[in-house]
DNA sequence: GTTGTATTTCATCTTTTAATGTAATAGTTG
DNA sequence: CAACTATTACATTAAAAGATGAAATACAAC
C-alpha cells in the first residue's frame, strides 16, 4: 500500500471506529432505517445521532432517501458489509 | 453484535485508524522491525512512533523482543493480519 | 396557516488525541 | 566507567473529536 491509500484507508477505519457509528453500521447490515429508529436503539441524541450519521455520509459508507418527514438509511458501499462480515467473523466468532 | 462487543471492537478500530499506526502494521505485515527501522519508513520523530508503538501494544495487536538495545515489533494477533489482507483485497485490489 | 413530528444546523464546551522537545533508561563497546 | 546508540517516559502544547442544548428547516395533517 502507498501512502496516499493508507491515509485513505486510515481515514475509513476513523469513521467506523466510534461506538456509536460502528453500532449504526451493524444496525442498518440487512436493512435501511429511519434516525429515529436508529436513535431508538443507541441511546444518545437526536443531534448526535445525526451528526454521526454525517460523519458516515461524508465518507461514503451510507446513503439515504427521503419519505415524507422520515429520512431512511442505508449502507451504500458493499465492500463495508463485507469488512463488518469479516470482523465479525474474526473478533465475534461464536455469535 | 452486543453492545460491549461494539465497544471492543470500535476500539480495536480506533487504534488501528490513524496513519501512522495503521502504515505500522502494513509494515509487520510480513516481518519484525525494529523503532528504527520503522523510523526510517515513516516520517516522524522517535518519540512519536514509540507512542504509536504503545498505543498498539496496549491493544495487544503488537508485540515485541529485545534483542542488544533493539527492540523489534511484530504482529501478534493473527486475526489482525487477516483483517488488513481483507481491506487490501476489498478496497487496493489492483496492487 | 397553525400545530406537530422528524431531522438538521449551529455554537459552545469538554474531552481526547497527537506532536514536540527534553530528559531518562537500557544496553553495547572500547 | 565513559561514550555511544536505541528506545522510552514525561511534560507541554496544539489540534481534533464528541456531546449538548437551542434554534432552524422540512414535511404532513388538520
Amino acid at each position: 500500500m502507498q501512502d496516499e491509500q493508507i491515509d485513505a484507508m486510515a481515514k475509513l477505519l476513523k469513521s467506523m471506529s466510534h461506538p456509536i457509528r460502528l453500532k449504526i453500521l451493524c444496525l442498518l447490515q440487512d436493512k435501511e432505517l429511519s434516525v429515529g429508529e436508529i436513535r431508538a436503539q443507541v441511546k444518545t441524541t437526536n443531534a448526535n445521532i445525526s451528526q454521526h450519521l454525517n460523519i458516515l455520509r461524508g465518507q461514503g459508507i451510507i446513503d439515504f432517501r427521503k419519505d415524507a418527514n422520515f429520512i431512511y438509511n442505508r449502507i451504500s458501499d458493499r465492500r463495508i458489509l463485507e469488512l463488518i462480515k469479516k470482523m465479525h467473523n474474526l473478533f465475534c466468532p461464536s455469535l
